[in-house]
DNA sequence: AGCGAGGCTGCTG
DNA sequence: CCAGCAGCCTCGC
């Protein structure tokens, strides 16, 4: 069978760990990085199930386009941009961040 | 066991 | 950049 849910959750949660303080990352690199690449929507899924008192910067994690793709209407979406604001990260016009500048390098190491 | 839905992504226009 | 389409995995009914 494959990983355990509850093992590739554990994955996705170590990897969003390591992402630098004023860095974002997009679910498909978390998915990458955790060495589940097309796991995108796993992630989502996982965050989605984060517990309160799990210690996660979910707040670094947005979609491809640099936006907070936390559901609407369940209050993060503000927490999310008022958190990563705090750590210097610069939202766009339409609420987006650009990827190029605050994204994740790939290169580097965390 | 089947099916729709969900914090997504890559490829085409 | 946005819309449409298809593929991805897991949850809940």
């Amino acid at each position: 069978m494959r990983r355990a849910r509850a093992d590739t959750w554990e994955r996705f949660y170590a990897v969003v760990r390591k992402i630098p303080r004023g860095r974002v990352a997009t679910y498909g690199e978390v998915a990458e990085r955790a060495g589940l690449p097309g796991y995108a929507r796993q992630v989502g899924w996982a965050l989605h199930a984060l517990r309160p008192g799990t210690r996660v910067p979910w707040q670094r994690v947005v979609n491809v386009r640099g936006a907070c793709s936390v559901r609407l209407g369940s209050g993060s979406e503000f927490e999310q941009r008022r958190r990563l604001e705090r750590e210097g990260v610069e939202f766009g016009p339409g609420g987006r961040i650009d990827l190029g500048h605050f994204g994740w390098p790939r290169d580097r190491a965390q």
